[in-house]
DNA sequence: AGCGCCATGTAGCACTCGCTACAAGGCCGT
DNA sequence: ACGGCCTTGTAGCGAGTGCTACATGGCGCT
């Protein structure tokens, strides 16, 4: 039992029952271990909560290769349909409530969680950059154009406000 | 003391500390009493918190009516980046450290989060139709579609990525 | 064979959590 | 003056928190 076979188990964990209030003991008993052996393995709560962000990063750039599509789209709109549509299959219900957990834990100053969601955005971006029309005039700026329509549109899905960001997605231009 | 006069005092302290960890006796210590009077005043914890959030329902609404320009905007893009300018102002910033707690309570499923928070996105929407330029060919759908490029410019903004959001909001047609 | 390190279990510490039992003051109607 | 409510204080319960002390086993090295 190292750091790297605990770590799926720890993160299966987070993402059914939330990122906020993740404590020892039931984090080890998902992984088959002990409150004890987390602590010898990760040195305390706070690194083993970084070595879990990092975790879920990586496990977050493997849904983008594995889950999305692999053809450019046809536009910026559809794009962004694309990954809006996806995202919302119930598979990913679990990956965004760890994620607003990670956005609340941004606006709190953590640390750890900012350097995690600055590397899921760029994942996302450079994703996006690469699914854009080949014909896009600036795909640098139509990305950031999508990207922040993706992200208000999840955030008021999140809130069951859909209505509003799906009305938001289709007067995207391009 | 009454709940009334209770509610202010516990926004005040939710707004420095944030949502997620509120526990009953720090809260009774920032309104000057005791978690045995929360208790005996709401109930339990669940109608304390529900309370709290319709009283922070109603700090947004008249943050909305006092803190924010009241003459419509010249595009739909203009008023994007009006709201987007004045919610970042620093005095805001307790506001979205509540907010994100409360998404990320929406998206484990609480009831009264998703409340709060649709009642907080309608106001919001409707301050935007409000604020649109009178010429604009379709309000409806237009407050829409500002909406969902603030809250992804927001979002962007809490997790340390503004250069992607604010590069969305300077892409809004309009 | 003996020494030392790595891995792990058992207990427990001091603390916070939401909530309750109990008692006692203060105020009001009779 | 007295009974009954509304409000409040003190103390505590049982559970959960992150973390530590201590002991014990196994395994490799000399």
């Amino acid at each position: 039992m190292s750091r790297e076979t605990l770590l799926p188990l720890l993160a299966a964990h987070v993402m059914e029952h939330g990122l906020a209030d993740a404590s020892l003991r039931p984090l080890a008993r998902a992984a088959g271990t002990s409150d004890r052996m987390l602590i010898y393995h990760f040195g305390n709560k706070d690194a083993l909560m970084a070595a879990l962000l990092e975790h879920l990063a990586g496990m977050f750039a493997a849904a983008l290769d594995s889950a999305f599509p692999r053809e450019r789209s046809l536009s910026r709109r559809a794009c962004a349909e694309t990954v809006y549509a996806v995202s919302g299959r119930p598979e990913f219900a679990p990956f965004f409530r760890v994620w607003w957990d990670i956005v609340s834990g941004c606006s709190n100053g953590d640390r750890a969680y900012i350097e995690a969601a600055a590397r899921m955005m760029d994942l996302l971006l450079a994703w996006v950059v690469d699914h854009l029309p080949l014909d896009d005039p600036d795909p640098e700026m139509g990305a950031r154009a999508v990207m922040t329509v993706i992200e208000g549109s999840q955030m008021l899905r999140a809130v069951g406000r859909e209505d509003i960001g799906e009305a938001g997605l289709a007067t995207l231009e391009g």
